[in-house]
DNA sequence: CGGCCTATTGATATCGCTCAACATACGTGG
DNA sequence: CCACGTATGTTGAGCGATATCAATAGGCCG
């Protein structure tokens, strides 16, 4: 998979050596293949999750079969908190040879009481992670289709490329893309085409889009 | 208002007379109008908050005057966390005379850096939030109109109401739940009805639902 | 080269929005 | 206490955006 090459968090490291040394230390490391589950709904919460390198999706399957992402985790970001003992949703990596820290949770638990910086840490994880919750609420819920398209390419860019770049390699299929934005994948065809025809992004092969006028 | 005297807050005193002494010794409490801003998108984070009573509302506005609500607060729910320095979000209270614990950011983080138990309740709090915007991403980007009306009224009688009751006096307008649930007010209205007229739930005036089959 | 997965384009159906009118409830002042 | 005015809630008709169904194209791997 050469097309997703950028996503293999070696462009993150340095926020990765920052954590606290404690932290690696409880850490066991375990690499995914493309679609295996981290974890699936209902299970128990008996670890916290980092990113080291690659990409997740964090989402729940209705009973009519439709699935609905809530969420892409990325290199550096924390996932798998719950405030009960089973999870509400699953995850998933979406890209071949995801590398993901796991914390058992007592652990780490334990180690955020004894170490304000790695309280600090998770603490910051989370409230990042509210805040993409957010975001993609207020997008799905007020935006038009293009819109929404539109919104998730700028995202994108603004959390896996450098600054200033406006190249973009897409780690995730238009299905990806449809369910995370609440559309149909045609929808989301659509809409790219749209923006390409109008001159906004244009694209070499359906998964590298350069943005022109954001 | 004797409507909203259940979000009076006095059934979920108990939660909040759990914390940490030294929570306490740090909070300021202030009491807001209906439709007082608790803090405004754009202005610092210096504060976390707290509901003692009533409710409040987290939304943005769009450009267009649109406005989206993500999340709804009750009593025991922190919010105001940002891991940038300034809000993305705006809160405002809904309910006339709502309490709120404000807690100054810098004395309220080393707390949660000396004590535990106030970095486990802060955690929990954070968890909880993040598990109501993941159910809301799902509600707004996956169900029909009706489905989402339904998924509402079920949620807010599990988050208000003692446990079994399945009478629930709203504390919100038409308006509160069309931009909570991404409909419009007309849309929330025929959903109500047709809830109605099938027996699902039976109204004694618009604010008082009371739930026959989930 | 053949097969599967992903992406794109087209035609039609449907849900929910918009605009409009009307009804009800609540607060205020006489 | 009643009358009015404003805010909130309800209902109807028509239109538009997006889902759905269907077909085709492209790309990657064995």
């Amino acid at each position: 998979m050469e097309r997703s090459s950028r996503f293999d968090g070696s462009d993150c490291e340095p926020r990765i050596n920052k954590s606290p040394r404690d932290l690696n230390s409880i850490a066991i490391l375990r690499t995914f293949q493309r679609d295996q589950d981290i974890f699936e709904h209902h299970h128990r919460c008996d670890w916290w999750y980092r990113i080291v390198s690659g990409a997740t999706r964090k989402y729940r399957i209705r009973s009519d079969g439709r699935r609905q992402i809530a969420d892409i985790h990325l290199p550096g970001d924390f996932f798998g908190f719950s405030s009960s003992d089973a999870h509400a949703s699953s995850v998933q990596a979406i890209v071949e040879g995801t590398i993901v820290a796991c914390y058992p949770r007592a652990a780490i638990e334990a180690l955020a009481d004894s170490d304000p910086a790695t309280a600090k840490l998770i603490r910051l994880g989370t409230f990042a992670a509210i805040e993409r919750l957010e975001q993609q609420i207020f997008v799905v819920s007020t935006m038009s289709a293009p819109e929404r398209v539109r919104a998730f390419l700028v995202h994108f860019r603004d959390r896996i490329g450098r600054s200033g770049e406006n190249d973009l390699a897409l780690p995730i299929t238009r299905y990806d893309i449809a369910d995370l934005l609440g559309l149909s994948t045609e929808t989301v065809c659509r809409a790219f085409t749209d923006l390409r025809e109008r001159g906004a992004i244009s694209l070499e092969g359906p998964r590298n889009v350069t943005i022109i006028r954001p």
